[in-house]
DNA sequence: AAAATAGTTGACTATTTAGTAGAATTGAGT
DNA sequence: ACTCAATTCTACTAAATAGTCAACTATTTT
């Protein structure tokens, strides 16, 4: 009972939209309510901090980011075409950022994990939470291209994270340069370090 | 003539600690005026704002940093070698920084870059260009290892790009854990985007 | 020793920012 | 159409922050 509102959703876009295209510590409270159409009070009456809504605008993003990635890691699509899709993905992906906004802008978790991990405790747990996730996708896509003799690669988990590396190093490389370029590599850098021939690299999507 | 001062200097120590413990965004003039010993009219009459600080920091900080880069990717050394030894000096370096501070620090440029490039044009414009020259050493490296024969690589800047995005990336992922360990897995991860067979990989230093 | 130069200082202003209190309003359920 | 929990709004405070300035101090040059 009482009313409804839909202020809360308001807030987690312009939060997440707001720490994405500059940083977290650049954005004001201020700021995200004029950019959320949404009064001060309003702010602190669903939220703490500026710390925990980011918290909670990245994990309800996680839930809609997640369909997208079961789509593409889907197991009825064969391993290294996966993996393929994914970098295509993300290439396009990128693209259109750039297009919209101007700026290549990388990976959010990625960025904002590496700039608010030394203070913001509960943020940096949150985002690790989410990074995992993303990193099982890896995981498992390397462990079914293992299992079906497509790679040899007994060692699943330490090949995910270091194709997490070097995957969002990629990213944020693209961020700092505001340069799409370099992403085009992505699939040949994750075959290369699985030891995938380049002959039996998959044809891009 | 006039008097002579080192307030210079102590301003650009304390911000480019301030910055890698924490971040950009979060530094205040005060605090690194605090940290300095220094006071801010002093600030004021070296520097024009926190970003005019921060690009010094990083500019001079680079000259002192080339010195060590030039010793491990020595034109003496073996080129596989100079990366192994690079991967090493990264492993004890961070793992040294985790030791004195409680955190795992990463690559202070790379995080920065991420933080303010879509923010802060000149500083970012500064931090491309130092990483451009950590890239030449790779560069340098894998031209030199394919020269000799040792690996196949005759896109050494494609190679050196793939690298430097792995290297970054994974030193970022252990900022974000907080955790060295992954940093074992850099040199066996960069021979792998070499194509190197890991039998011919070069003893650990 | 005086003049010029280089650097220091503290006290100040103006803004921005986070966070609060409580009255006012809205709308869902009855 | 009433009730009351849920939400919004206005106006506020206190603190943090960036940036300025004129007077002061120390060092070198002449």
């Amino acid at each position: 009972m009482g009313r409804v509102s839909d202020a809360k959703q308001k807030l987690m876009d312009a939060v997440l939209e707001l720490i994405w295209s500059g940083s977290y510590g650049n954005t004001t409270i201020d700021q995200i309510c004029e950019k959320a159409g949404v009064k001060k009070g309003s702010f602190y009456y669903f939220f703490d901090s500026k710390a925990d809504l980011a918290a909670s605008a990245f994990d309800a993003n996680w839930q809609v980011r997640r369909a997208e990635l079961d789509s593409i890691f889907s197991s009825t699509v064969p391993p290294l075409e996966r993996l393929q899709k994914y970098c295509d993905f993300n290439y396009r992906f990128q693209s259109e950022i750039k297009a919209r906004f101007g700026f290549v802008l990388g990976c959010p978790l990625f960025t904002l994990g590496a700039e608010v991990c030394t203070q913001e405790d509960a943020l940096r747990k949150k985002i690790q939470e989410i990074l995992e996730y993303k990193r099982k996708y890896l995981e498992s896509a390397i462990r079914d291209a293992d299992a079906s003799g497509m790679i040899r690669a007994p060692d699943w988990a330490a090949k995910a994270r270091m194709i997490v590396a070097y995957y969002e190093g990629l990213l944020t490389q693209a961020r700092i340069q505001n340069d799409v370029s370099g992403l085009r590599d992505m699939a040949r850098g994750i075959f290369a370090i699985l030891g995938v021939k380049e002959k039996e690299t998959v044809a891009a999507a």
